[in-house]
RNA sequence: GGAGAGGUGGCCGAGUGGUCGAAGGCGCACGCCUGGAGAGCGUGUACUCGGUGAAAGCCGGGUCGAGGGUUCGAAUCCCUCCCUCUCCGCCA
């Protein structure tokens, strides 16, 4: 959510920054300018009502002490009265602070000076790509290679639950404990809190990430306790401390935290969602880290620098992605996308994105620190993925195999306890 | 799920219709005191919206789990919801 002081502050800027996002409806910002100086202009009103109704209420009360019924009742109609005027003006209050915070929900964050300019995925720009050797003998898609092992039983995931819902198996399913053991130590090791998060929230925890009121319908919903199943751990992680004020000298506050994915991933189709390429449920490892607005452009960078060490220790080949200001999602102010090459599809698949909010969360979530000044200040908040697991087996099957078994890399056989998979 | 008891400031805790944003204590900050520390003494110590101001501040509104309601006036009374605790039920 931007702030109104910053969209009063310079509405011209605002609107330029949402066009360049190819967001249409710039004129929306004088509309939220408009309805802002109508609010404020009914506050003042109706405070100065309140004022007179209290004033008004203590003369009763002083009234009747000195045992001036006649007075006091007189006074006591007068402030019925008065008390009719504030209702009215209270109901045009509310339905235009009402109407503004649809408005201002609505826009989405302001991209990032350094976000290159573009309208879609085709403008995004490759910042640097890392070389790693494909030890496969045969470009082979991963579902093949799954299916060859007997690691990954699509069809019964599908009788099941139905279809996204892959049941893994065997070394299949061995390789998902190893890769959530592997990211989950290396986050440990880079300084960040693990956490265990639940994996149902409520609706103020999904409108504080700006999950609601947008993308409601790539949620599961449970409706009977009116909860949500969490797309991301990010979620339920960045929620922690929503409506707290954190100790500035502690920040910033660095977590990570496993956990299952459910995306309904309505619209998708074709090559897109073939094999592991998207599911409706999988797991990941997610870092998640609070900041003083001053940082979170470098940590931002440290981010996506701890996700590329994951990726150059598995021998992945991958590149890193600078989202246009077209592409970013609506939360973000800045986003990269890491992505690894799959030697069997030879397509690049993104397994994960880093990104900073700014504001855009903590507004929602009145998430805040205090300054130096003692001063409450919204912090930043910004997330990655560390990894997301379905593409990266996909990844390690279609790059590893020899005809035979996979091949893992050194740092996975600790965790999956012998060196290939087969 | 059923019955009961509760939810007040960073923490504890008083407050059951009127000057209560809230006694008292603890904690914390600053000052005095001290060779230094402690004790002691003093002062200060929530968030938010609007107005005004360069700013410090000042003025006004709101907030005592959340949202509604009664009343001239609500932390206090009523309703709904959420949460915590105790007992029962169920249960990995």
């Amino acid at each position: 959510m931007l702030l109104l002081k910053d969209i009063r502050r310079d509405p011209q800027q605002v609107k330029a920054a949402l066009a360049r996002r190819g967001y249409a409806p710039v004129s929306r910002v004088d509309e939220i300018m408009e309805m802002d100086a109508r609010r404020r202009r009914l506050q003042q009103q109706r405070d100065e009502l309140l004022n007179q109704s209290k004033k008004m209420a203590a003369e009763v009360g002083r009234l009747f002490k000195q045992g001036e019924r006649e007075a006091a009742d007189k006074a006591r109609a007068e402030a019925a009265a008065l008390k009719e005027s504030v209702k009215t003006v209270e109901q045009q209050l509310a339905e235009v602070e009402a109407a503004l915070d649809t408005l201002l929900l609505d826009l989405p964050n302001i991209p990032h000076p350094s976000v290159p300019d573009g309208q879609g995925e085709a403008d995004n720009v490759v910042v640097r790509t890392h070389e790693a050797p494909v030890r496969a003998s045969a470009p082979v898609p991963h579902w093949e290679v799954a299916q060859a092992l007997g690691i990954i039983d699509f069809e019964r995931g599908a009788k099941i639950t139905g279809a996204g819902f892959p049941l893994y198996r065997k070394g299949g399913a061995r390789l998902q404990r190893a890769l959530i053991n592997f990211f989950l130590s290396e986050a440990i090791a880079a300084g960040f809190e693990e956490v265990w998060p639940p994996y149902l929230v409520n609706e103020a925890s999904a409108r504080g990430t700006g999950q609601l009121p947008d993308k409601d319908d790539q949620m599961y919903y449970v409706c009977k306790d009116n909860l949500y199943l969490i797309p991301t751990a990010e979620v339920p992680v960045t929620n922690i401390y929503r409506n707290e004020i954190l100790p500035g000298e502690r920040l910033p506050y660095k977590l990570t935290a496993y956990s299952p994915c459910f995306r309904r991933e309505a619209g998708s189709y074709g090559q897109e969602v073939r094999g592991l390429n998207r599911v409706h449920q999988f797991d990941k490892v997610e870092i998640v880290v609070i900041s003083r607005p001053e940082q979170s452009y470098e940590i931002l960078e440290e981010m996506t620098a701890h996700g590329e060490r994951l990726l150059q220790q598995l021998g992945l080949p991958y590149r890193v992605v600078s989202l246009c200001a077209g592409d970013l999602g609506t939360a973000s102010a800045k986003t990269y996308d890491l992505e690894v090459f799959a030697a069997g599809q030879q397509r690049w698949l993104e397994v994960s994105s880093v990104s900073n909010f700014e504001t855009f969360q903590s507004a929602r979530l009145k998430l805040r620190y205090r300054d130096d000044a003692g001063r409450p200040q919204l912090v930043h908040t910004l997330n990655g993925s560390a990894l997301a697991l379905p593409r990266i087996v996909a990844a390690l099957l279609e790059n590893n195999f020899n005809g035979e078994k996979v091949l893992l890399p050194e740092v996975l056989h600790p965790f999956y306890g012998q060196p290939f998979l087969q």
